[in-house]
DNA sequence: GCCACGGATAAT
DNA sequence: ATTATCCGTGGC
């Protein structure tokens, strides 16, 4: 558990990465200093001769575990009993000179001094060196942001290793070198190219003029730029901000009295929890509301993942509900559109099918569970499911007609029930209404003006439709895109009480499911029915008990036969058929994503191996992607993905667990990686799996 | 708190 | 095999 204070918390700390002087490793290193060295009485020791620096001079100091510089001014210096007794192997000078250097962090000289030795200090940079002096294998000081690397970070050495110049812009790719345990980050791109500064050599005490003594012994009034702590806020500390404030009020006041969660490390004023907390626990560890797991429902690396533990209460069923799919909730969320979205969502394609109304849940295309019609009255509807279940409906694919909800006694828990009364133009039937291009008459209806001009509806097709149409899918749900409402009317229905119809056309570019163009676009996308995660079609389920099928048939079977939209078309040979297909199959990477590919330059051999695929369609080259990026962990497609070394990606957060249970290893092949590997996350290949999978991450 | 075109299981 | 029961869930 830690509070937030000014010294420990990185968002914090705009100029320099936090304090180092207190982690166990590094005092390991350094075994003479001891904290009896720092203890006040003891400051007014005499400092040993240095060659190189004076007490007060200012320095640049490095980071033990990030390997960033910031500014640091020495104010004590003491001889390091550890090299007498040979436990230190500094084969040059300039690494060690057998002397501890105590430095004051400039920009918070409360905190005690960070012990280090001379190759951690040297001379504070200041001086620029333009960007066309710059040469290839220059060591230089550069800004550079480890976690995202487009934004303003800290400031680490460089080693140059290309430049490019043309008429639109300068480019310079260079290795980072970071912590003292001289790891690199290979090959980044850096982005601020008016910032190189020189790295400015040692120089003895003794050949010091008097200007480069004032100049080592003033505060450098040049103060680098660092990142910005909070990019949300732009650090306004006069702006409420739940990034870097407390994340509940987003006030930055009463750091004393903001806690830190050990997790996600958001900061949580102790007044704003609930129940409010009066003061900081004396706990060592503290999780906020979100973070805080069920002991023993934490997965360990490598585990197998357990099911979801359903919580259950004073419940007086019998029945276990936590079997199947009756009752679960969604595991995934869409956030690549808002709830309220009109129309199609990008990355799901007409014809895709789910087995499970909560899966299309999940994809965004129809939120509710359960529910026919997604909408809000004061806006309208966005998407709606046919599931055959009221008897009104009509469906005549390009057109249907659909019936309101309502007119139903739900009382005893129910989800469906037989009209009992009347329905009214309330609720999600005003919603659907709305999207009809006509003003909104809640007593007679209404017909479009221009249909074409009306709000979209998503349009689902489910399985139980089957039985009114021929439209419907075999199996599960399917999108079937984007229709208009041409008119609605309230009728007396089957029942004899009053139901609200709406007439919807489709008005989508891509061709519908069931027509030949349709099955062949779905062929082509290599579209199958999709199972929920951790669902084994072949173990849990054999297909002829899949809901709506006794066949074992799948999706993709039934494009290969022919149907009576195909019947129309001219026969064509099977072989002439055939080869058109084959040629038809072939997928062709799009130029964005041969930049995407070509930028992941760490990966190349593995995105060289997908390649091979593209000859067999996209389907295929897809599951080569899939595959070759699944993480070993999680077996999912890597979330936030390091490229370790090794050369293989993991997610960041099954990486960050496998340390936490001090495995410090690579998981796919147990390479290790050393407790202080900079977990620096794969932008490149993020993007380009981003662009496969839209919205792959989402929900994780 | 209300509503809802799911879905598994027990009862028929 | 079909029907009745009734739960957790999410979105308003």
């Amino acid at each position: 558990m830690e509070t937030i204070t000014e010294n420990n918390s990185i968002k914090n700390l705009p100029l320099k990465a936090p304090k180092n002087s207190k982690d166990e490793t590094y005092n390991q290193s350094c075994s003479t200093a001891t904290s009896s060295a720092i203890e006040e009485n003891d400051l007014e020791d005499i400092s040993e001769n240095s060659k190189y620096f004076k007490l007060g001079d200012y320095v640049d100091i490095r980071d033990f575990e990030y390997g960033l510089w910031y500014m640091g001014k020495i104010v004590k210096i003491k001889k390091d009993n550890s090299v007498e007794n040979g436990q230190t192997s500094y084969a040059k000078e300039e690494e060690h000179d057998g002397l501890i250097y105590f430095v004051e962090d400039a920009g918070a000289s409360n905190d005690p001094p960070t012990e280090v030795t001379l190759k951690d200090i040297r001379p504070y940079s200041t001086e620029n060196l333009p960007f066309d002096q710059l040469k290839i294998n220059d060591k230089v000081l550069m800004n550079y942001n480890t976690e995202h690397p487009k934004e303003r970070g800290y400031w680490y050495d460089v080693q140059v290793k290309q430049i490019t110049v043309n008429r639109r812009n300068r480019e310079v790719i260079g290795d980072i070198i970071l912590g003292s345990n001289k790891a690199v980050l290979n090959n980044c791109r850096l982005m601020f190219l008016d910032d190189i500064l020189k790295i400015k050599p040692y120089k003895l005490v003794a050949e010091r003029t008097e200007d480069d003594d004032a100049i080592m012994q003033t505060m450098p009034s040049i103060e680098r730029a660092g990142a910005l702590s909070c990019t949300k806020c732009k650090d306004n500390i006069n702006k409420l901000c739940v990034d870097c404030g407390c994340s509940i009020c987003g006030g930055k006041e009463d750091e004393g009295k903001q806690l830190m969660c050990d997790e996600c490390n958001e900061g949580f004023h102790i007044t704003c929890l609930s129940p409010p907390l009066t003061e900081i626990p004396e706990d060592d560890e503290w999780f906020c509301p979100t973070c805080k797991n069920d002991e023993n429902e934490i997965v360990k690396a490598g585990g197998k993942l357990k099911a979801t533990k359903k919580k259950k209460l004073a419940s007086t069923s019998k029945r276990d509900w936590g079997k199947g799919m009756a009752c679960v909730g969604r595991t995934k969320k869409c956030n690549i559109v808002p709830p309220n979205h009109f129309g199609a969502i990008p990355g799901v394609e007409v014809g895709t099918t789910w087995l499970f109304r909560v899966q299309v849940s999940e994809s965004g295309i129809h939120r509710p569970p359960v529910g026919g019609i997604h909408g809000r009255d004061n806006q309208g509807a966005f998407s709606i499911v046919l599931s055959g279940g009221y008897e009104d409906d009509i469906d005549n694919g390009e057109e249907f007609m659909y019936t309101g909800s309502g007119g139903r006694d739900l009382s005893g828990n129910k989800r469906t029930a037989l009209q009992s009364c009347d329905q009214e133009l309330t609720r999600n039937n005003r919603a659907l209404a709305l999207n009809c291009n006509a003003e909104i008459n809640d007593k007679e209806g209404a017909t479009a003006v221009d249909w074409k001009k009306g709000k979209p509806v998503r349009v689902v097709r489910n399985y139980k439709l089957h039985k009114h149409s021929k439209y419907a899918p075999e199996v599960g749900n399917r999108y079937d895109g984007l229709y208009k409402v041409t008119k609605y009317y309230p009728e007396t229905g089957i029942s004899g009480f009053v139901v609200w119809r709406f007439v919807l056309k489709r008005d989508d570019p891509a061709p519908a499911p069931w027509t030949a163009k349709g099955k062949k676009r779905i062929a082509q996308l290599g579209l199958e029915i999709i199972y929920p995660e951790n669902y084994m079609p072949s173990t849990g389920l054999d297909n002829t008990k899949l809901p709506g099928s006794n066949r074992k048939r799948t999706l993709h079977d039934t494009e290969i036969e022919n149907n009576e939209t195909d019947q129309l078309l001219p026969k064509k040979k099977d072989e002439e058929k055939s080869s058109e297909k084959k040629a038809k199959m072939q997928y062709i990477l799009e130029k964005e994503a041969e930049e995407l590919i070509k930028a992941d330059a760490a990966n190349k051999k593995y995105w060289d191996d997908c390649k091979e695929m593209l000859k067999d369609g996209k389907k295929a080259f897809l599951d080569r992607v899939e595959e070759t990026f699944m993480c070993i962990c999680c077996q999912d497609i890597v979330y936030e993905p390091i490229t370790l070394n090794c050369s293989h990606n993991i997610c960041k957060g099954c990486l960050k667990r496998s340390f936490a249970s001090k495995v410090y290893q690579c998981p796919s092949c147990r390479a290790e990686l050393g407790k202080t590997y900079l977990m620096n996350i794969n932008t490149m290949l993020d993007n380009t799996l981003l662009y496969f999978f839209p919205g792959y991450n989402t929900g994780r």
